[in-house]
DNA sequence: ACCGTAACACTAACCGTTAGGGTTTTGAAC
DNA sequence: GTTCAAAACCCTAACGGTTAGTGTTACGGT
């Protein structure tokens, strides 16, 4: 129903603020930066920018949806019977090998020197977590309680966050996730051995 | 060196103005109440406040160098050889059992209201995790990479979490546990089992 | 052509937090 | 005791993120 000009037109004002936002973070530091500033750069007024933005975190984490819906497609949408805990592991390495690329290093170089930005980050990870865990829960191949669902869940982010910080961030993940498929096979006392391949 | 009235007074405004924050919260909600309605209830003056407290939450999680050190302390004054992970479990047990007791349970509900303080807590835990990981990769009983001290720190602190959410908190607690001791195994193959009892 | 509404703008404020600068209290050295 | 430095405290004013209130414009469906 929705045509289409409103809608290009709101997208891109999104997209200017967004743009401006990070252009000005990434010369003068995010600290420096005010609301007011971004707004001006954008050429908007400070309250259109926050009915694009919830605040002045989002618009560093402008495309934070597509982490959430890559890992808790990574659970609904694998093929029948092919094992949760690789396939996470999988995912888990293509997102860490992604914002560990020389292209975004910047932005995660001003991440970790702010406090609010890493405190945004951390409840992020929060609702990730808690959206892994409804997939994981809800999957009626895997019959884990909930807890249990919730526990892996929250696993598979702190992987993501420590592989992150670490000096070898691929190998990283590969040590972590073993431990999470131990911890995974104790949950279920009939599963099958998954093979967290790492010579 | 230092004798006592100026700390004994210190710590007395200190304890004045955490007392009528709590007051002041518990009666018309953490957002209800402005930083200048503490100051006056607690009959100083706002720079005092912040003097004392570093933010509107720390004024709710007041004292949360305690749990921070009976974390640490489970691992670094464990008797020799006790094994790592039963010592944690102990302790989250009885910090999962204090904050789920009758008498703080409110303050625990309007932490679980408020998104600030809920966001705060998580950043707490973050701290938390580091503190304890450094414990684990310190001890000279355990030889475990720097990753897997991380790993399981984190691990521990989400059941913390997560147990005080359950709907039974100590068979939560029991549950993650499992998987932790799981995870912990397969960091050292030369480990002793350490016999997780739950019937 | 018309109307409801989505998107945007402007102003003025609220609230947490901090800087700047001053006063009193305390502990200790003399 | 007197004196002195520092600690603890107070006050005012501001800064920066955020929001409410109130329009104005541009679009899309009818």
């Amino acid at each position: 129903m929705p045509t289409g000009r409103r809608e290009r037109k709101k997208a891109a004002t999104r997209q200017k603020i967004a743009d401006a936002a990070l252009r000005l973070f990434l010369e003068q530091g995010y600290d420096a930066v005010g609301i007011r500033d971004v707004a001006a750069e954008a050429d908007v007024a400070v309250t259109t920018l926050f009915s694009h933005f919830a605040s002045k975190e989002a618009l560093v984490f402008e495309q934070d949806e597509d982490f959430e819906q890559r890992l808790t497609r990574a659970v609904t949408d694998r093929a029948p019977h092919e094992p949760l805990i690789p396939a996470l592991r999988h995912e888990i390495q293509a997102l860490v090998r992604h914002c560990t690329a020389d292209s975004v290093a910047p932005i995660w170089r001003m991440i970790d020197a702010s406090p609010a930005l890493r405190k945004y980050e951390e409840s992020m990870r929060l609702r990730h977590a808690e959206s892994l865990a409804t997939a994981i829960a809800a999957d009626p191949d895997l019959s884990v309680t909930p807890t249990a669902a919730r526990a892996i869940a929250r696993f598979v982010i702190d992987a993501y966050s420590l592989a992150r910080e670490a000096t070898d961030p691929q190998a990283a993940v590969g040590e972590i996730f073993q431990m999470i498929e131990a911890a995974w096979v104790v949950t279920c006392p009939s599963a099958n051995s998954t093979g967290t391949a790492r010579p």
